[in-house]
DNA sequence: CGCTCTGTTGAGATTGCTCAAACCTAGTGG
DNA sequence: CCACTAGGTTTGAGCAATCTCAACAGAGCG
């Protein structure tokens, strides 16, 4: 069902220096600042890949291992005993998967690979040792925290009182401008990995619904999809219907 | 509009003496524990008094002044430039309002009072440090926003994948389950401050459906209300209807 | 007594859901 | 290279949950 784990990235995979990774300046435990970081080497356990439907945490239990997403889209829910799902966030490569294991604690929900992703994994403990012995550290875990807050927040203003179209359409650019600040979009053109059941179990939503929502959009002319990715045709006319921010 | 604000406590208020406050082993900042626990006492600004509909944090703003809400009933939310209202969660007494100032940063939400609150109040900035010096509150920081992150998780799971009954039901048992873990529950009278529009509005929902709804269970048999306070008649009923739990 | 706030209720409109079938596309195995 | 499958998208038809608008009633307050 899901691709074989491998135990070692090669082509295009992390580096094994972790201080001369590309995603070092975005990742959890920030760019390398004094010259002893290579603490993280020394705490880094591996790097692996994994395809489409991997769980890297499963909710309820304590992460013992925890991750840098390097390459590929992960998203965090929680399933209903009927089947029922609710998806929290959708991750991006430089997220952090499993910050709940550097304190200790049971994870809030699963997480789950979208499409194939490369990590970086780290022994929880061990990199929760490094966080806690620096002040710095210690505070981006607290900040790690605080946007989880901020964006679950922001989506339940979403699912709580705005309607179909205005959800859809802020996840939309939501999602083009966190995949922007990672330097993911070139020639704007947006990875759009997800598939209209995950936009529905995020917004609250059916897939029938986004579907037709979707195309409405579409037919519009205000966005266009190809792919596994898109385009934004009109962004003023998304704001207008997204409400900018607020 | 909102009660005058006194600038001292009086009758039943907390005590000047942080140590032998009731709350003390709820508070964030946790029991007394060593002997320097007065510490708190030469942070503390002041104890207060405010009426109804007071705001005592700023979305946006970095929280100066924080609080452990003495007694009384507040909530955190969110208002669109249109009116419409998501609030985030409800706090009872012995929450702590604010933390983002510890920390120093923006708060995520605007916190009003519900009922009239008693509050303890501290400078931010004092506050932090304390937390800061201390390994035992620096955790609790992070416990703070981890459980923060779990009430939205549970919150956004209702709005996104419920039906309008299983959330109404929910928040009640929620609530039940909070009052009586601050030991506010005598004689199966659970105090129950909020009206039908707060319910609304933390679940996404209408006050004239919350109404229906409510009616619904009223007639059912299951739970009464009374003058601010609410009685659960039928609790194997609605534990059915919310799904206990997951 | 006259407000204001909240709760109630009715009637009708809508958004978004359910069910079901058809269709596409990429991948798989022969 | 083709048939087949699995996962996703699209579309239709009908329905249900929830909303909107509006009016009224009851309680508490100055």
């Amino acid at each position: 069902m899901t691709e074989a784990t491998l135990r070692c990235c090669q082509n295009g995979g992390p580096p094994e220096d972790c201080m001369h990774c590309p995603l070092r300046s975005i990742a959890l435990y920030g760019p390398a600042v004094d010259g002893k970081s290579d603490t993280l080497e020394r705490v880094r356990s591996s790097g692996m890949v994994h395809g489409t439907r991997h769980i890297m945490v499963r909710e309820g239990e304590i992460p013992r291992q925890v991750f840098t997403l390097f390459s590929g889209w992960a998203f965090q829910f929680h399933l209903l005993p009927d089947g029922r799902r609710q998806i929290f966030s959708f991750l991006l490569p430089g997220d952090f998967i499993g910050a709940e294991g550097l304190i200790n604690l049971p994870a809030n929900y699963s997480v789950q690979s979208l499409t194939r992703v490369q990590l970086c994994g780290f022994d929880a403990q061990e990199l929760g040792r490094v966080f806690q012995e620096n002040v710095e550290l210690r505070e981006r875990i607290n900040e790690h925290f605080y946007d989880e807050v901020s964006v679950l927040t922001g989506r339940l203003i979403d699912v709580g009182r705005r309607t179909a179209t205005e959800r859809i359409v802020r996840l939309i650019l939501e999602i083009e401008q966190r995949a922007k600040s990672r330097g993911l979009v070139s020639d704007q053109t947006i990875p759009f990995p997800l598939r209209q059941t995950h936009i529905a179990d995020a917004l609250g939503l059916t897939s029938v619904h986004v579907n037709r929502t979707i195309n409405a959009l579409r037919r519009a002319g205000h966005i266009t999809f190809r792919r596994g990715s898109m385009v934004i045709e009109n962004r003023m006319a998304l704001q207008e219907i997204g409400g900018s921010s607020a």
